[in-house]
DNA sequence: CTAATTTCGTAACTAAGGGTACGTAATTTG
DNA sequence: CAAATTACGTACCCTTAGTTACGAAATTAG
């Protein structure tokens, strides 16, 4: 898998972890269909034949970006759900890691996802598939903590767990678009305290 | 304003009405990014200069039909608000109005505001403008709504109006994606209901 | 050193889509 | 009927952006 480099031939210059770096940045700050190929090329200085070589077609760079960020955010988003802690603690580490100041981390605002998800139709059929299993891997991993709450008695259980998943996908997408729209971040916060306290 | 037609010179055939109407559908049912003005064009027969001079570029049709949305859709919805009824009652009714059997109707699935807001950064000047006026509304609709209910003593005084009313523009939002994504109407409204449970 | 191999990057190509130049057609006024 | 006026629509133009053809460069095997 990791594509091991040949023996002879003139050897590869173009950086790839540059570029999917940037790309990534560049897709997640403005908008993936805000950025063109040549931008990217121009910020990382690649050539666009080179780029294509690499990722195949602007869909391939997009997926990539996307399977990147599912690693650096979305995983260790879900991630916080699954520390054995109270289902209360939970949710209230779920607004920290949303609201955090980006700006100090030197992350952009918002979500690569909901932003995905809501230009859906734009994107490649590699990059929408991508996008559609990542949606319902979300919707399953709130399905398994929300499910563990109620066996241990810290949920009420006359909710079913699939509309609660629901609940909390369209929570968090509610709360990345308004980042997006430049609602502060202790603003955002006290509207998902609201949206976690109804459920109590 | 109603710009009265000239007394002499060749007669207007264009039916602005009809390529309005059909703008409107295909941005609602597509997305506003998703239809070229040639699209339109061939749709109602009309031609491109024809659909120029009237609606005078990109921008301008999109923000008619945004218009036109707002008088057909945005505006009622807020109405179902100031019914003098319950606070309990109109949020009933919100879910019935957001949940609605749209295709019975014939409407699209989805909110192109919604649309138009996750889409900001690709739509001209004065569309935008508008997008940013309705939604500025929709929150002071909200407050206005809110308030009431306080003085009236059917909501709680311990949260803010502003957070609340951002609450509630949250949870339609994520109420339209659900639906533009393809969720059962009946499961959206048992989302809507968990979500307004939960600030009785 | 030569051939084989692999990558490089300039300079295109192409399609899509917003926008318009311009000659023509249809009306009313005098 | 001629002039003035207004709208029509064909056939373009132009920019953006995804994509690639192709000849040159760099490196190793023999």
């Amino acid at each position: 898998m990791p594509e091991r480099s040949p023996s002879r031939g003139r050897p590869k210059t173009l950086n790839r972890d540059q570029v999917l770096q940037t790309a990534l940045m560049q897709y997640w700050s403005k908008g993936p269909n805000e950025v063109a190929i040549g931008e990217i090329c121009t910020l990382t200085g690649a050539s666009k034949p080179g780029v294509y070589r690499e990722f195949g077609s602007d869909d391939g760079l997009k997926l990539a970006a996307l399977d990147a960020y599912s690693h650096l955010v979305i995983r260790p988003f879900f991630e916080v759900l699954e520390h054995d802690r109270s289902f209360g603690d939970a949710q209230t580490a779920l607004i920290d890691f949303t609201t955090q100041d980006r700006a100090a981390i030197g992350i952009p605002n918002g979500c690569l996802h909901v932003a995905m998800r809501a230009q859906r139709d734009k994107l490649g059929v590699m990059t929408r598939e991508k996008v559609d299993l990542l949606r319902q891997e979300g919707l399953d991993n709130y399905a398994v903590w929300i499910e563990q709450a109620k066996s241990r008695g810290e949920f009420r259980m006359d909710i079913p767990t699939d509309i609660v998943a629901l609940y909390f996908d369209a929570q968090n997408g509610g709360a990345m678009r308004m980042q997006t729209e430049g609602v502060p971040n202790d603003v955002i916060a006290k509207v998902m305290q609201l949206a976690l306290m109804a459920i109590q």
